[in-house]
DNA sequence: CGCGTAATTGAAAAGTATCAACACTGGTGG
DNA sequence: CCACCAGTGTTGATACTTTTCAATTACGCG
């Protein structure tokens, strides 16, 4: 639901001590700010510090589907900068956000050049790879009520925390079938 | 809906006349053989030399859900051995299979001491996190129709190929549905 | 207060699953 | 040669789930 990775965080802190570290630049960004812009060109590849962001697509129907929460140590950019593709999600802040910009070169070199780094990385995208499929197939075979209690004892703070129509956005399904199921659980 | 990799293939076919070469190992199956079982230590990684499998997780309910088709050139067992996990998924050869095996350490040897493996390895992440994010997010936004019509523009031969009860757990539907829409698509 | 955004709810419409019956195919063995 | 069987595919009827639409309420804030 909100992924973090404290260790990806902590090796880019110590890395802002290292020469790298003037390459790295640390941003601010407020609620509803947006870092990543679905479909533009992505030159840089950016890391959480602090905050929380929703990584979502706009679809051709103009319905929004949330991919993932970001937090802390989380990276977006890496696939586009990797792939040399546009890019394919936004991604926007969810409250106030700290966050690191790293350019393309530099990251570039950061993996050629920096053992630890490079297998930081490769973690994060298994791991990732590896969370999402298993989002996706819980998602598609189980019932709505399923997915959120899933949800729920995942991160119990939910509703109060993010928004119904990001849930909603979340699970692909529309607010009425939320507030449906939700009434449910209650009773 | 298959995914390939003909660099990375080639790739490790050249690696076979190095000294790594000999670590790695090439192996065959056929028809329905499980290459890698959902749920159990995976002490080593796998690419597809030649044929087609699912990779698909059995879920509590009974039912599998299919995540990919790997053709040649698409690796398996990368995320657990790079996350130390468990595998979430089965692989199961859908016809004759050629693939090679490469242990852990060598995996891992590959990772540390060859760049362009490296490289190979981190754009394959990348690429696969990018096109199952697309995927995800195009299924639990459209309907049915469009989802089976999208399959069907990228990968015409699709019912030749593939088997009914699979093209509906790749989709997560039952296959009555599946059915139903294609009736509709033909008039 | 007045405004905009978010949240809630009921009723009707649309979509999907379940179940059960039946057709087609390619073996296998009497 | 045919009966039988298992696997795959097809279809209709019904029950269930989810969306859509529209109306209403609740909340935060200038």
């Amino acid at each position: 639901m909100i992924r973090v990775n404290r260790e990806l965080l902590d090796y880019v802190i110590k890395l802002k001590d290292t020469p790298m570290g003037e390459r790295i630049t640390e941003l601010e960004a407020v609620e509803g700010e947006k870092i990543l812009l679905q479909k533009t060109h992505v030159h840089a590849v950016y890391l959480i510090k602090e905050g929380l962001t929703k990584c979502y697509q706009t679809i051709d129907t103009g319905n929004d589907f949330i991919q993932e929460f970001f937090g802390g140590g989380e990276v977006f950019g890496e696939i586009e900068v990797l792939t040399d593709a546009i890019s394919f999600c936004t991604i926007e802040a969810l409250g106030p956000l700290r966050y690191f910009k790293i350019p393309k070169n530099a990251f570039l070199e950061l993996i050629d050049q920096d053992p630890k780094f490079n297998s930081l990385l490769l973690r994060l995208l298994a791991s990732n790879v590896r969370y999402a499929a298993l989002r996706h197939s819980y998602n598609q075979t189980h019932t709505l009520e399923d997915n959120i209690k899933r949800l729920l004892s995942e991160f119990p703070q939910l509703f109060e925390k993010i928004a119904k129509h990001d849930i909603a956005n979340y699970l692909g399904i529309s607010i009425r079938s939320l507030n449906r199921v939700i009434r449910t659980l209650e009773s």
